[in-house]
DNA sequence: CATGGAAAAGAT
DNA sequence: ATCTTTTC
């Protein structure tokens, strides 16, 4: 950590978690057939060919040196004791399904963890548990928690030894002060020192809450997994391969150069393809470490404005993108290969596996409808032609309005002629001139039913309604419309969902009542700071060296629970966000969360509204004397942070001088001229941060255009809130936000639509899914061993506290 | 002919 | 809308 880091915005305040599936097939399989269990196994696919190739190897057949990119046959030589599981075949096409069944169990054990879960593969998803661990830090505040060394099994810090050393290490540098409103850093270290401890203790309880989470999936479906835990997506990617299998590693923020020192670059999400090729070819670089001693400017020059900041930010371990809530792909398709002579060179050859295609998207879609409530609205249609020696591939896309096989598989033939100007090869249109060796069809654009119906009532009355009631048509439909959740509620079950609103209500003022008796938030600076976390953590550090599983150990006995912990109090000792992202403290005792109020208002999608509100998503409230005022953009800041800041304006306006130099040489040349480069993968991350040319005001006033766009996001980091505090707000047990009290009915609207539509999704409720959608016999009645824990709806909107 | 199938996201 | 890149 030389001179070049630049710090920007908030880079260690969310603690993100990457939970990786061990050999998640190979799993499956030994799940299905307990017989393998223990046995060197691999999952092939089309074993016809020199046994098959694989896609999944157990850690057993690991250790005798089989790897994936091997055939079945090969394998065998390595490990004649292996066994050669076959994926199914269905119409002569592998069929994923289990492992796709498989992997959503999975995700939805996660998902009581945190709404804020990203499936990125079907066996890898992305958690954002900043709320879980800011709740877990209140809960070891009220002594309701204890961090003894088992809830850190199998956990591993970069850097250390033993997990141990890196608690050790931490509990020597951390005291809690009576008064403190938050982490006491002690001894010699600079201010970014200290905070860096003060995220480490996040990622520690972090890793604690991982522990239940793997053990949870662990106990529920009975597979295994891997977990890195980190302050952003791409390190807690990185970090989780680094101990595998069933275990979960963690980065500390100081270690993040030491990891990098050997680091070859291509091991970043991202950098692993032709891009990261070009970017050592062109930096001469191998290692991750070498790429931060280039400045942000240098970067943007040899690469482009985005790119550079990329993988500037990249070298100090910044990644700022957020973990996007989403628990349903975006699309859904299926494709095949026929290389060299299978290549389909009748027409007859592709009518037929058109619509083997056809027929198992059809399946997926009837059954994602159940599962999600939305219907695709769109086929691509993929397929790759053999001109003589070059393969030429090319997709197609075609309105999809009825979900049916004959018409998806004529369509998509279709478009396939449509598109060489001479398709066949013979008189009779039946031989194909330039023969097809790739074919897919997927289907994506998805509606959301509910949202569907709503569209063609408004249709239907769009003249008759009256201003009133679009708007309360815009409210309902601000629920997300990609993600699976928030639908279908409305439709299936009014009656209930009223109820809950009624309850909800009642609740709500019930506690906002008690919340205006409540001490004021300016005295609970007043109340005795415990010392229990400390305790907790030095005691735990103590013993992790010596202990064994199954080992209870019982710390901070001794620390009296201290009753008047409040949540702001927590929040400011973890302190989330950056200064600048903060309210104004206003003289109410509540703490303002204007997300809140926005999504009170008719807005496009709750998807979006999330997406925009996501850097808000938690608000901690702090008193003044620990603020001060940024000389450049006025804005008020943690003193402690301030360095940072001021860092980042630099960035800023230097990556807004590199962007207006850039224009001006761009409209000198026509538009037509190409440099080489632009052939060049252009990885386009931080779309947020690009556009923060507007945030930076002082700077960008010439270029304003930019923040026409960028504004919505970036008005998020960089412009304090104004209104702000409501009167009475009461603190949603679910997510942990206040909620003006008038606003309360919709906030648990939004949740509840939500549990419903998991409770829909992972349990059998027939009722439910036959009155919302056709009766399909084929639904899959998932068993969620969960059930017993779930909580009553009604409890969601308990009273907070 | 040979990993193959699948999905996301960015560029244009 | 189509093509390309990346990853698992």
């Amino acid at each position: 950590m030389s001179k070049t880091q630049i710090n920007v915005v908030n880079k260690h305040d969310r603690t993100v978690v990457l939970v990786d599936m061990d050999c998640f097939y190979c799993q499956v399989e030994e799940k299905l057939d307990p017989s393998l269990k223990g046995k060197p196994i691999a999952v092939v696919q089309y074993n016809a060919w020199r046994g098959g190739g694989i896609i999944a190897v157990n850690y057993a057949a690991r250790d005798r040196g089989v790897t994936r990119h091997m055939r079945g046959e090969e394998a065998k030589n390595h490990c004649p004791e292996i066994e050669l599981v076959k994926v199914p075949s269905v119409r002569e096409k592998a069929d994923l399904t289990k492992y796709r069944e498989a992997g959503k169990d999975v995700a939805s054990v996660l998902q009581r963890f945190t709404t804020l879960l990203e499936r990125a593969s079907v066996d890898e998803a992305y958690l954002d548990i900043t709320e879980n661990v800011r709740k877990r830090f209140k809960e070891m505040n009220d002594g309701t928690f204890v961090l003894t060394p088992d809830k850190l099994t199998n956990c591993f810090a970069v850097g250390y030894d033993h997990i141990g050393d890196f608690v050790q290490n931490l509990s020597k540098k951390v005291t809690f002060k009576k008064g403190a409103d938050k982490v006491n850093v002690e001894g010699g270290g600079d201010e970014q020192e200290k905070l860096f401890t003060k995220y480490d203790i996040k990622l520690l309880i972090g890793a604690s809450i991982v522990n239940e989470i793997r053990e949870a999936v662990k106990k529920e479906t009975g597979f295994e997994c891997s977990a890195g835990i980190a302050h952003n997506k791409i390190l807690a990617k990185l970090v989780c391969g680094m101990n595998k299998p069933n275990k979960q590693t963690v980065l500390p923020v100081k270690n993040v150069s030491l990891l990098f020192s050997d680091l070859p670059l291509q091991k970043i999400k991202g950098l692993g393809g032709k891009f990261g090729e070009d970017v050592c070819d062109k930096l001469k670089i191998k290692l991750m470490s070498e790429l931060s001693s280039f400045s942000l400017t240098e970067l943007q020059r040899t690469f482009d404005d985005k790119t550079g900041l990329w993988l500037f930010q990249m070298a100090q371990g910044i990644d700022l993108e957020a973990v996007t809530p989403r628990f349903a792909s975006k699309s859904i398709g299926c494709c095949k290969k026929f290389p060299g002579r299978n290549s389909i060179k009748g027409i007859a050859t592709l009518t037929h596996w058109l619509n083997e295609l056809a027929t198992e998207i059809v399946e997926r879609l009837d059954k994602d409808e159940i599962e999600n409530s939305r219907v695709a609205k769109q086929i691509v249609v993929s397929f790759t032609q053999k001109f003589s020696t070059e393969e030429v591939a090319s997709t197609r896309c075609v309105p999809l309005n009825d979900i049916d096989v004959e018409k998806i598989a004529h369509d998509a033939l279709d478009v396939i002629k449509k598109n060489t100007d001479v398709f066949f090869k013979n008189e009779q249109n039946t031989v194909i001139l330039n023969p097809i060796t790739l074919l897919g069809i997927s289907a994506g654009k998805f509606e959301d039913i509910n949202q569907q119906k709503r569209n063609t009532i408004r249709d239907l009355f769009s003249k008759a309604i009256t201003n009133e009631s679009t708007k309360k048509t815009e409210i309902d439909s601000s629920e997300p419309v990609n993600g699976p959740e928030a639908r279908k509620a409305a439709d299936s079950k009014p009656s209930s969902i009223k109820s809950f609103f009624t309850a909800a209500k009642d609740v709500a003022e019930e506690n906002n009542q008690k919340n205006e008796v409540d001490p004021s938030i300016d005295n609970e600076f007043d109340c005795n700071s415990n010392s229990s976390v400390d305790m907790l953590i030095t005691n735990a550090a103590a013993d992790l060296k010596t202990i064994h599983e199954g080992d209870t150990i019982t710390v901070a006995a001794d620390s009296p629970p201290v009753q008047d912990i409040t949540a702001t109090e927590v929040n400011d000792t973890m302190s989330t966000f950056d200064s600048n992202e903060r309210n104004e403290r206003t003289a109410s005792s509540s703490v303002a969360f204007p997300e809140n109020v926005e999504s009170q208002q008719p807005g496009p999608s709750g998807q979006s509204d999330y997406k925009s509100s996501y850097v808000e998503y938690l608000r901690p409230d702090i008193p003044d004397e620990f603020f001060e005022t940024c000389s450049q953009c006025h804005k008020k800041l943690l003193t402690v942070e301030m360095q940072s800041h001021l860092d980042m304006h630099l960035a800023f306006q230097l990556s807004e001088e590199q962007r207006i130099e850039f224009r001006s040489q761009l409209k000198t040349k026509t538009s037509s001229a190409s440099p080489p480069i632009a052939k060049k993968a252009k990885l386009d991350r931080n779309a947020n941060l690009n556009s923060s040319s507007s945030g930076g005001s002082k700077v960008s006033r010439t270029t304003d255009a930019t923040g026409a766009n960028g504004k919505g996001v970036l008005t998020k980091y960089f412009v304090a809130k104004k209104d702000e505090a409501p009167e009475s707000s009461v603190q949603c047990d679910e997510c942990g936000k206040f909620i003006p009290i008038e606003g309360v009915v919709e906030h648990s609207d939004y949740h509840t639509a939500k549990k419903l539509q998991m409770e829909i999704n992972s349990l059998n409720v027939a009722p439910l899914v036959g009155s919302a959608v056709g009766q399909n016999p084929k639904t899959k009645s998932r068993t969620d061993p969960s059930t017993a824990k779930k909580r009553s709806i009604a409890s969601f909107f308990k009273a907070a506290n």
